[in-house]
DNA sequence: TTTATTGT
């Protein structure tokens, strides 16, 4: 995990700008494509399938119109769909064999972080709308040696008591080394907070991370712990996927990732900066799909600064 | 200020 850091992303980090240029041949398309559009046009996730329509589940099939006969392979239905939930706060979708969430996005805006909400009335809560195979409890966390550490922070929920006891189900939590969670992640939390001052709109994507690293043996393995009865797994490292909204539509993007160990706050936050390319591949996500798919010109964009 | 855990 170490390498990861120690690579060239380690100091050259990406931000992805899309000019006012960019905006333009937008708007010229189809409407899916404005940046107004809302948080829900941003999920890293692809079309939601309609629940009992296997028909249109079914992998597309090159000239094919008529349902596939695979169709009957899931007769008694799917072993999952994609685990999306809307809550008062944040849209996740959550990672039954992990017992985590896969990513989490909010939007932070004034209104949101302005209120008198009090995190001492909230407690840590298993989340009932996940089958209890795949729930994590708070025993599981209870004398692991890790936090439970909020994937959307409490603290971003201010405006209401619901919208922040929200984030308080396990099912925004991930077991996050205390003094990582503690210090260095709750200052990118708190420096997310602070860009409401100068961008329009900020979005922002978190979620866990299992990187491979070398062996002594040579290969490749992802390598991680799992706590409690319901073995929930701890994540070799959390991401942020920051998307910055400018006033006259231009979109900056900025993806940090950071190792669940304790990491020196004295390092500044922008040596945590690391292409977003990188944690695509590494999560299985796609973030900000429909910027970055809309065109096979990526050259219109600024993929470096 | 915000992030938390443990023990009573």
């Amino acid at each position: 995990m170490q390498r990861l850091f120690c690579s060239r992303w380690f100091i050259s980090g990406v931000s992805l700008a899309v000019g006012a240029g960019v905006g333009v041949a937008l708007s010229s398309g189809s409407n899916r494509f404005l940046p107004e559009d809302g948080l829900l046009q941003r999920i890293p996730i692809i079309p939601m399938p309609s629940v009992n329509a296997a028909s249109e589940i079914i992998p597309y099939q090159h000239g094919q119109l008529t349902p596939s006969k695979s169709t009957a392979a899931v007769k008694y239905g799917f072993p999952s769909l994609s685990h999306i939930k809307s809550r008062e706060s944040y849209i996740t979708c959550y990672d039954p064999r992990n017992r985590t969430p896969a990513w989490v996005i909010e939007q932070l805006n004034a209104e949101a972080l302005t209120g008198t909400s009090d995190r001492k009335l909230c407690d840590f809560k298993e989340d009932e709308a996940v089958h209890v195979y795949h729930r994590a409890t708070n025993s599981d966390y209870r004398g692991s040696g890790f936090d439970r550490g909020h994937l959307a922070a409490a603290a971003n929920h201010k405006w209401s008591q619901k919208a922040m006891d929200d984030t308080f189900y396990l099912s925004n939590v991930a077991p996050q080394n205390p003094h990582l969670n503690q210090n260095a992640w709750n200052n990118l939390e708190k420096y997310c907070r602070s860009l409401i001052k100068h961008y329009e709109n900020v979005y922002v994507c978190s979620g866990p991370l299992y990187l491979p690293r070398q062996e002594s043996d040579g290969k490749m393995y992802v390598k991680y712990q799992v706590i409690g009865k319901n073995h929930v797994a701890v994540p070799t490292h959390f991401f942020k996927v920051v998307i910055l909204e400018k006033k006259r539509g231009e979109v900056e993007l900025r993806t940090y990732v950071m190792p669940n160990t304790p990491v020196d706050e004295k390092i500044p936050l922008e040596r945590f900066l690391v292409p977003i390319e990188s944690i695509e591949r590494a999560s299985g996500l796609l973030f900000v799909p429909n910027i970055l798919k809309r065109t096979n010109s990526l050259q219109a964009i600024t993929a470096r600064v």
